[in-house]
DNA sequence: GATCACTTGTTCCCG
DNA sequence: ACAAGTGATC
């Protein structure tokens, strides 16, 4: 098939298809098929002969590379097998590896895994200003220290910065590891300093999706290696939702500026929603002020005008109980389960929905809790497996002698670690020494305890004859929280047998990269920022209450930065409204429902973090959230449940 | 008397 | 889930 076949010369996505300016900017609202245009513009890349391996298409998420990559291999374009989408982490860890970036700064590719940083947090958070502080002042980290759109990445802010910069790293090197969010300013340091690398000169042809969710420093990296190579950026002011990975609207909107003579091509027919949900959310996003460019999307008057309601529930059960009875309702009515989508921004609600479906026997996937090692129990095991492996991985042995305590025993930590630091000893020789009584440091009685313990299981693995009887110890069958890393674990047992690290190895990997079905076949139930690149006949957004959906912002804060956190969460509803398809000829005219309650326990509104209007004996009073109102005449009046 | 583990009040999430 | 407050322990 050829990358033209079927389109209209002159037609938008022909235009992007055929561009030749070296610089090219995509606006594209929802659902108008920039995904589709990407898929074009690299077939006829490739069509030209252009080396695949010379193509670089950044994506958002691994699942849009698997996407790009699927969908080339369906149009049976030339080359198309070697064409790899990539995440800009992913292009990052592999850089720093192959062109010895990392090896250069005296640091150890052993990223820390989700529930490692735990420790982390403990060990450095009291020195500057508690967990939350820190927790955000790491992701200002990871940003190259850029906050703002018009911040330089690579310079610390304040000598608040700078401290925490150094005591984080000396934490990662004394643990010889390294944070997964790290490999962005390490790239962006390495690319800054060496237009010479190799990787600078690497791609001819550089395609990002999604540039409005790009940072000042994943921005800079595309630009450092975009001397020499043509490219093109996609995405959508409109949808910029990750400010909290310091990413902002204005990324897009300045890039035209910054890239003077570049095309700019616009994307405006929503060929996705059903056309009242094209009005409302056209509607919706006219409140936000700060809109360089006021734009708007054109409905498809084919969709049809696709069937919306709004209901408020009593309370948060009937909430919970009305979606689920609603959703069984049409399942029972033929609608394939994998055709809805049930968005929820806590999980609070969202598994409750969750849980009253498993219990409605309606097949059903929660995305909150995805990862197989979101269970303490999986957590301790994978960390005592890593031990197994190598006594030397002080990540896995610090995550161990921190367990069953609130503070992780920080203080007889830090004790240790000061030891190993001024001795040259690793924690595990001078664990040993502390628990023969060969040396002794104050107040750690509770951790050379702990340390005895994990020796103790440890023994008994050592003496277990093979690696499958570790596997099957270590992860037995019965337990419905090691369900998922077993499965991994056998399946990796499978491939490398023998080998310790080489199973250690090849597991993480498994794990790092969860296989995504092509097919789905439940009902998804998810957060709004998970379902960006996803659009399904019947979408659910509950719990639309005012302090939930917006949040909304601390009033200390001054106006303007109140006012975009509005902006954004109205953006994110904007996302969300839109991810409804209609596809009339398969008799799938498009669905929204909105939901809300008016009552919630208070406990649970706290945990949500809203900030109720009215509380009364345990219970939240809430109101409908403000969108409602702003989605304009063509959305229905809401109606009770 | 410094530092520990454990209990008691408040509660900024989202990939 | 976190931060601050409490008797108990080194």
């Amino acid at each position: 098939m050829a990358w033209s076949d079927g389109l209209n010369q002159g037609s938008p996505t022909y235009e992007i298809a055929s561009c030749e300016n070296a610089r090219l900017r995509v606006v594209a609202g929802p659902g108008t098929g920039k995904s589709y245009a990407m898929k074009r513009r690299v077939a006829r890349l490739l069509e030209l002969g252009v080396e695949a391996s010379s193509i670089l298409p950044v994506t958002f998420t691994r699942v849009a590379a698997e996407d790009l990559h699927r969908e080339l291999v369906g149009m049976n374009v030339q080359g198309c097998d070697e064409l790899e989408g990539r995440t800009l982490h992913s292009l990052a860890f592999k850089v720093l590896m192959s062109e010895h970036a990392l090896a250069a700064t005296g640091r150890v590719a052993r990223p820390l895994n989700e529930f490692e940083l735990e420790p982390l947090l403990a060990d450095i958070s009291d020195a500057h200003g508690g967990k939350r502080i820190v927790k955000k002042r790491i992701k200002a980290f990871e940003a190259a220290w850029a906050r703002l759109q018009s911040d330089e990445p690579g310079y610390v802010q304040s000598a608040q910065d700078a401290a925490l910069e150094r005591e984080l790293i000396s934490w990662l090197i004394f643990h010889e590891s390294m944070l997964i969010g790290e490999a962005i300013p390490l790239l962006y340091q390495y690319v800054r300093n060496n237009p010479a690398a190799p990787i600078c000169a690497e791609f001819s042809h550089i395609l990002v999706d999604e540039y409005q969710d790009l940072n000042k420093a994943e921005q800079g990296i595309i630009q450092l290696m975009s001397e020499n190579a043509e490219v093109c950026i996609v995405g959508d002011d409109d949808q910029s939702i990750y400010s909290f990975k310091h990413a902002h609207p204005d990324g897009i909107r300045q890039w035209l500026t910054a890239n003077a003579g570049a095309a700019d091509i616009e994307l405006a027919e929503c060929r996705r929603c059903p056309t009242r949900v094209v009005d409302m959310g056209n509607a919706l996003i006219s409140h936000n002020q700060d809109r360089p460019v006021p734009r708007a999307l054109n409905p498809r008057a084919q969709n049809g005008p696709g069937e919306i309601e709004i209901i408020q529930y009593n309370t948060i059960i009937n909430e919970i109980n009305g979606v689920a009875a609603l959703i069984e309702n049409l399942v029972a009515n033929g609608t394939p389960p994998g055709d809805i989508l049930v968005l929820a921004q806590r999980s609070v609600i969202g598994t409750p929905i969750y849980e009253s479906l498993v219990q409605r026997e309606v097949p059903t996937r929660s995305y909150y809790a995805e990862s197989e090692l979101s269970a303490a129990d999986a957590q301790r095991r994978f960390a005592l497996l890593k031990l197994f492996v190598s006594r030397e991985d002080r990540v896995a042995l610090r995550w161990l002698l921190g367990l069953n305590s609130n503070n992780w025993r920080a203080g007889a930590y830090r004790r240790l670690r000061a030891h190993c630091e001024s001795t040259g000893a690793s924690p595990w020789i001078a664990l040993e020494q502390l628990s023969s009584g060969a040396i002794a440091i104050p107040y750690c009685g509770s951790l050379i305890q702990q340390f005895n313990l994990i020796c103790e299981y440890l023994a008994r693995l050592e003496a277990l004859p093979g690696l499958a009887d570790v596997v099957n110890e270590l992860l037995p069958d019965n337990n419905a929280d090691l369900r998922d890393l077993r499965a991994l674990a056998l399946q990796t047992l499978d491939i490398v047998a023998g080998d310790r690290e080489e199973f250690l190895v090849e597991l993480t990997s498994l794990i790092a990269k969860p296989e995504v079905p092509t097919e789905v076949s439940d009902v998804r139930i998810m957060s709004l920022h998970k379902s960006k690149g996803l659009s399904s006949p019947v979408t659910i957004i509950a719990g639309c209450v005012q302090g939930l959906l917006p949040r909304l912002p601390d009033a200390s804060l001054p106006l303007a930065e109140r006012q975009a956190q509005i902006e954004e969460q109205r953006r994110l509803f904007y996302v969300g409204i839109t991810r409804v398809k209609s596809v009339p000829e398969d008799g799938k005219p498009g669905r929204l429902v909105l939901t809300s309650s008016r009552q919630m326990p208070v406990a649970d509104a706290m945990k949500a973090g809203i900030q109720p209007a009215q509380t009364y004996m345990g219970n939240a009073y809430l109101n409908a959230s403000q969108f409602f109102r702003e989605l304009g005449p063509s959305a229905p009046a809401p109606r009770q449940g």
